[in-house]
DNA sequence: GTGTAAATTATCAAATATGACAATAAACGT
DNA sequence: ACGTTTATTGTCATATTTGATAATTTACAC
């Protein structure tokens, strides 16, 4: 009836552009002309389908949501069939093939800095560690189920910890002595329940 | 000779209210007009006594590396004469009594992602990190000093990130729980030397 | 080719951020 | 009181950022 719509395309394209700048400078520093130059497209466009700077801004927030619980149960329902120790193959998976890629991670990074001026932000993310937390202890439970369920989930902090650090650094480049080491540790750690 | 210099103060109040505004709004966020508003000065004044932005970038960063180095030092210097085991007294110390205060963390987590946009200060932070690790590895060795270096080193990359992974997420709130099974899975992880 | 809905471009005003520097006020020694 | 040095305030121009909306162009159906 009418020109076809690309809004689908477009939206993605911003985004994307959107984390590449949320990444680099922080979510303050993201701002809508540098979103326009990363893009390619003029900042009316932007604003055209993606509303004005908060709009687009909880539209990352759900989009990185999305996007990342996705990605982890995507990992946990590889993870399900497999025979042996599946919690040594999630930490395979996890430290060795840059499980996020590092603007994931800077955007989450810059998510939570974020969140120290808005709270509502704050109990998102902190319901998303729970989630990922609460997934590592389930996959740990089907690798050791007669251990009691409270050091399965310090365990789960853990790596989860040992996990982000190292992700989080990776920006500072140079960081594959500190990956590999922090990948043995998780390992070690897993390795104190059997 | 003329009025009294006031100059160190100032420089004090201002690197402080600069410090807290990082914490809150990232680097780029942190905005001069935001700091005169936190620090109760004239924009000018900061300007009169820090330079412009830039300097006052390199200033805090500085700050930072310094502060957070006596920090760490004066740790370590505390355990040193400390007779049981020093490790698992660190743990404690980093884990229970906040260590590094929320601003100061937030702070190392706007630098890091202002790192990926400035490389120099990436090298800064790279090293700081491996200080801090190395820092912790010599603590382990004195208490288990027959283990191998490299099974050190590797525990210290470890107890390492979960402790800079939960005080980064101090500022998503309620994070007693989280920080708790940190503590513990930091714990475990030294006990696997013994 | 004409209507039509969507894409794209073009502008404008307002708010904010920064740099630079002039002008004034205050505290001290003499 | 006066000169000197520093603190403090005031002001201006400029650049950047954002919001809002008008104007134009494009692609499709008929």
């Amino acid at each position: 009836m009418a020109r076809p719509s690309v809004k689908a395309e477009r939206t993605e394209e911003i985004l994307i552009a959107f984390e590449h700048c949320v990444a680099l400078y922080g979510v303050e520093g993201a701002t809508l002309e540098r979103l326009a130059s990363q893009s390619g497209l003029q900042r009316s466009l932007v604003r055209h389908y993606m509303g004005n700077r908060n709009e687009l801004i909880i539209a990352l927030v759900n989009r990185f949501l999305t996007q990342s619980r996705v990605s982890f149960s995507g990992l946990f329902n590889y993870l399900e069939p497999l025979e042996g120790d599946q919690a040594l193959k999630m930490v395979e998976m996890l430290f060795d093939t840059n499980y996020m890629n590092t603007t994931q991670t800077a955007v989450a990074s810059a998510l939570i800095i974020y969140s120290g001026s808005h709270f509502d932000i704050a109990n998102l993310l902190r319901t998303w560690v729970q989630d990922i937390e609460n997934g590592i202890t389930v996959v740990l439970k089907k690798s050791y189920e007669n251990e009691p369920n409270d050091d399965l989930q310090d365990i789960a902090a853990g790596v989860l910890g040992i996990y982000f650090n190292v992700d989080s650094l990776e920006v500072l480049g140079d960081m594959g002595e500190f990956r590999a080491r922090s990948k043995r540790s998780a390992m070690r750690l897993i390795k104190t329940l059997s």
